[in-house]
Formats: structure tokens, C-alpha cells, sequence
DNA sequence: TCCAAAATTCAACACTTGTTGAATAAATAG
DNA sequence: CTATTTATTCAACAAGTGTTGAATTTTGGA
């Protein structure tokens, strides 16, 4: 596990990246030190700023390397199932595309990979920085499949498309974020490291939450009023 | 806002939970230091270990304040709710009385609390504390919920219950990180800070969720196989 | 009024933080 | 080999960290 002197890591760069992406990840930006970062990469504490600047630039290059490859993953799957549907895609195909990349893909046996979306889920999650990574990294990919959506349910409004897919982001994050939490509550059943059941869960899940949004729209058209704020029970 | 010598904070105490209180929501446990709260609070910097000890004692003494009020909330809910009925609850009632104490209550006005919630949501999402501290504090809240879901949904397999209610937990978490995401994807058809129509729509996003679970149940029984972790696509 | 207890301030401690410039080693080109 | 760039180490910096003990003020009851 250590490195040897002999044989000296390659690639220091690459172990830097790896360990500010570990280390980022479980104890988030605040809780990490440059000194953890570079002990654990096996290096000195010098060379993660002569490599990647000030600390906040190591944290962006880390989201910067793999989000090309995770959007291209994501988009391909996308496309795919754009191709396959002779019509209007389904709803179920689409959600599909969007979660299956990151939670059955080959790329989830590699640890560094299960860091990085752990450290999505934290950036995603946090009010300091939630608005302008999320954005920078991901929005013309969500925008895709906001788009596939809507093809997939016709005349949906922007409002229940949008509040669908925070749905479906936020349970997407809450996995990621590997809390253990839902092992512990029931009692063995789930294992939130089972990403594949996770997954065909949150698929079945969040496919009849948005189509839920479809039958509310059929039922707009016929006359019956749409649910306001002020109607409580 | 300044406070005034000739009229002194009556309890500091409160006024340092307060500031911690938003601190902590704002920028985690470790991106606040004791001299911000301090000033935040207007008292002196040894003044929060005097009442609370080390940090990490503040810590939960923030959590724990607001922690049986926003409880016996929830429970009052959910108890009204199971009396109504007159044999099994419905979905939509239990989901209700989960989310609208948080979203559409007297509470949701003070300030006080949307900081609460914003520290709760980071706290869930935290591989940390998340299990640990949610596991004290809402473990007991949960199962009375998870009971009540099991009165709707009779027969429901533990796997698929859990799994519903990470999802539920999920976007609601992700509602309460106030990240401004939905905002900004939404080009303003959607407010995050309109929590009653995010109540609303996870309301009918969660139920039809979990009413897809009792769907894909009784199908199960007609002997159509279950979707398999192996089965992809 | 006087006094003990609680509340608050003050100053400092030992330690950790991110960052950097100079010194050294390794790699590479001429 | 030599010279030059690149990579890495080392030591130290100024600033900020949580915590604490002693001193001071305020409070409230006798």
C-alpha cells in the first residue's frame, strides 16, 4: 500500500487527484488538509500547489477530470434510447439513462469513481456551492434530458418537469452520499452499497413520480383544478 | 441589528444557538470557527465554551433544541391522520403528515428553522455524522412512519419500503440544502424558497412512487417474475 | 448593604492551517 | 558530459484555530 522508494509512483499528479478526491469526499472541502491530502498521495506537502495552485483549485480540477466522462456516458445512454423509440421515448427508458450510467456502469467498481460521486453528492448538497459547480459541470447535460422528458410527456409544465427531477436528483444524491443510513434502518434489508438494487428502486421510483405528473396534467385538461398552494388536506 | 450596551441580549445563550444555528447550516461543521458564531452572536469568544463546551458539543446541543418540537409535529400529524382514517391510511395522508410540519407549518416563517432544516439536510447528506446523528434524533420518528406506510401498503416488502422512504428523504434533503439549483435550472418557473408548491409536488411525486411499489407487488403475486438485480434494460 | 454565585471579558496558550521561496534532485535536451 | 528545465524537498512564514484559566463584572438572595 505504501509507496516504494525503489519503484517511485509515476505519476504523482494523477495520486494527488486521488487522495484530495477521497479525502474531499468523506470529510468535504473545510474538512481536509493539504497535509491529509498529500499524506495520503504519499507525497509532500508542497506539491499539490506546485502542481494544481491554492487549495480551491485542487478541488476544482478533481470535479474537472471525470465530469467529460461521466456526461459522455450519460449522453450516449441518452441518445441510444432517443434512437431506439420509434416515437416518443418512455419515461422509464429516459430516468434509465440518466441513473444507470453512474450506479451499474464497470466505472462503479473503481473506488475513485464511487469517491468522485460521493463528492458530487456533497457539492449538490451544499449551499455554498451547489449553485455554481453543479452549473458549471452539469447543467447542458441535465438540459438534454430535460428536453427527452418532454418528449416522453407531452405538454408537461416546466414547473412539475423541474420539481420531477429535483426529486429524482435529490434521492440520486442521498444515495451517493453513502451515508449507511438506510442500511442501518432497515435492518439489513437494503444495502446502500447494493448499487443496482438502489438503482431499480429509484428507477421504479421517480418513472411513476414523473408519469404521477402526467395524469395530473390529462386530469387539468378535463377541468378538475389544479391543486394550489393554499389547499392544505 | 448591532446589539445595544444599555440594553443587553437578555439570553446569550439562545442568541449563540441561534448564530451557530446558521453558521453551520451555512458552511458545515468545519467552514465555521467558534470566533464567527461569537461575533455573529455579539458575545465574546469564550463565551460559547462556557455554556456548551468544545465545538462539537455546540454542535448538538443545535441540533437537539429544535429536535422533540420538530417531532411531536410530525407525530401529531401522522396520529391525526391514522385516527381519520377509518381503516387503512392512505399514501398520500402518511407523506403528508411527513412533510408539511417542515414545508407549510407556522415554523416554516421563522428564520430560525430554515436554518434548522438546512443544518438537518447537511447532516443526512454528510458519510460523517449521517448516520450516527440522524440514527439519535429520528430513528423512532421513522419507524412510526415506516409502520403507518405498512398499514397502507399492506404486504409491502421491507426492501421496497425503505427504499421508497430514501427516496422521499433524498428530495426533501435536497429541498432543505436551499441551493438555489432548481432556480436557476428552471429559469424561475420554479421557487426553491416556495416551500409549499415543493410540498405539493413531492407529495405527488413520493405517493405515486410508493404506490408503485404496491403495483409492482401484486403483480408479483400473479407470478410475473420481479425485476432481478441482474436484469438490465 | 453585603456576599456568594453566575455570567462575561480578557489575554494568552499550544497547535494547525495554507502558502511560499530557496535549495536540492531528477529528467531532458544539446 | 553539460546545461537547462522540470520535479521534489525542506524549512519556515504569518495567520487562524479551539481551548482555558484568571480577572472582572453582573446578578440575585440574605
Amino acid at each position: 500500500m505504501s509507496v516504494n522508494k525503489t519503484e517511485p509512483r509515476l505519476d504523482r499528479r494523477t495520486a494527488i487527484l486521488d487522495a484530495a478526491e477521497e479525502q474531499f469526499a468523506k470529510h468535504g472541502y473545510d474538512g481536509v488538509t493539504l497535509r491529509a491530502i498529500a499524506r495520503r498521495a504519499g507525497v509532500d506537502l508542497a506539491l499539490p500547489n506546485y502542481y494544481f495552485g491554492p487549495k480551491r483549485d485542487l478541488f476544482d480540477a478533481v470535479l474537472f477530470r471525470r465530469a467529460e466522462i461521466l456526461n459522455k456516458a450519460r449522453l450516449d445512454q441518452l441518445d441510444q434510447c432517443l434512437e431506439e423509440s420509434d416515437q416518443a421515448p418512455s419515461v422509464e427508458a429516459i430516468i434509465r439513462a440518466y441513473l444507470e450510467p453512474m450506479l451499474t456502469g464497470e466505472q462503479v467498481e473503481e473506488e475513485g469513481w464511487k469517491n468522485y460521486y460521493a463528492l458530487i453528492a456533497y457539492v449538490n448538497n451544499s449551499p455554498e456551492w451547489g449553485g455554481q459547480l453543479m452549473t458549471q459541470f452539469f447543467d447542458p447535460l441535465v438540459y438534454r434530458f430535460m428536453d427527452a422528458l418532454r418528449l416522453a410527456l407531452p405538454g408537461i409544465e416546466d414547473r412539475d418537469l423541474y420539481w420531477g427531477y429535483h426529486c429524482l436528483s435529490g434521492a440520486l444524491t442521498l444515495t451517493f452520499a453513502q451515508t449507511g443510513r438506510i442500511d442501518h434502518l432497515s435492518g439489513g434489508s437494503c444495502r446502500s452499497s447494493d448499487l443496482m438494487d438502489a438503482c431499480e428502486h429509484m428507477v421504479q421510483f421517480t418513472t411513476a413520480g414523473f408519469e404521477a405528473f402526467r395524469k395530473q396534467m390529462t386530469a387539468d385538461k378535463k377541468g378538475r383544478p389544479r391543486k394550489g398552494p393554499s389547499a392544505r388536506r
